[in-house]
DNA sequence: ATATATAATGATAATCATTATCATATATTA
DNA sequence: TAATATATGATAATGATTATCATTATATAT
């Protein structure tokens, strides 16, 4: 069930196993050159929509309009994103984790991963806005 | 604690409720001109901005890479996005509604929407990758 | 009410991430 | 090895969003 793999295709991958974070095509492009594997960006681009289409990595959209990709795995983080700083908390855990798990089972659509953010005011600018 | 806003605002504001489903800048911008509401593109994204900032709608980043707006209220969907065959399958109810209910809560951070979005294989594609 | 300051608008140019194109290189198969 | 298919890279094209700037409308002060 090994899927047959590019050499860039495998740089993309080891790389984002590597850094364990999201980060965007571009980034990453510059971030392999910068380690002596060069390759052309329409390439990187290419590897990053197939890997994802083989589950293996995660694309989320986000608000500044661009893809950022991670390795998909069971680490994974959500936000809690404000409206008006545009500052993004981390949360600790997956505030779903264990009702997902379950509900999963009786899906016959099968999960490779979920995106979930949360939008709203942080304290401070809940304060500011009186 | 009403907020000021001008005519254009309000004009996309009541689009977006009387719509009640989602839809990108530009299309709203048509629909706009269509019925007569004649208004700038720039006006538009403008308008949704602002809006958005005052948490009246919600901004989706979709995966084809544009941004799309609906009003903010309890009415809201979940997909289950196939990596496949990019269908998209609606999920008739907000898996995870009672859970974040209690534990919006216990945070400072005031939540006004959120978004939540599986990814993975649907029954069919599942198949076909034998 | 009128003059003045401030904010909103619209047309269009600029930006930037992503995708398409196409010639060349690499790998696969006969 | 020759023939065919696939991958790559440089670059042009695309398309959504943002910036610019002159003009218009709105609010404020006299």
């Amino acid at each position: 069930m090994t899927v047959r793999q590019t050499l860039s295709q495998q740089n993309v991958l080891n790389l984002l196993r590597e850094l364990q974070q999201e980060i965007d095509a571009q980034d990453l492009h510059l971030e392999l050159r910068r380690r002596g594997k060069k390759m052309g960006l329409a390439t990187v681009y290419r590897a990053l929509k197939f890997l994802h289409k083989e589950g293996l990595i995660q694309e989320r959209p986000s608000t500044n309009n661009k893809f950022l990709y991670s390795v998909a795995s069971s680490y994974h983080q959500h936000h809690l994103n404000c409206l008006n700083c545009q500052g993004s908390i981390v949360l600790s855990d997956c505030p779903i984790s264990e009702k997902l798990d379950r509900w999963f089972q009786s899906q016959e659509f099968k999960v490779y991963y979920h995106t979930l953010e949360f939008f709203g005011l942080c304290s401070d600018c809940q304060n500011k806005a009186t």
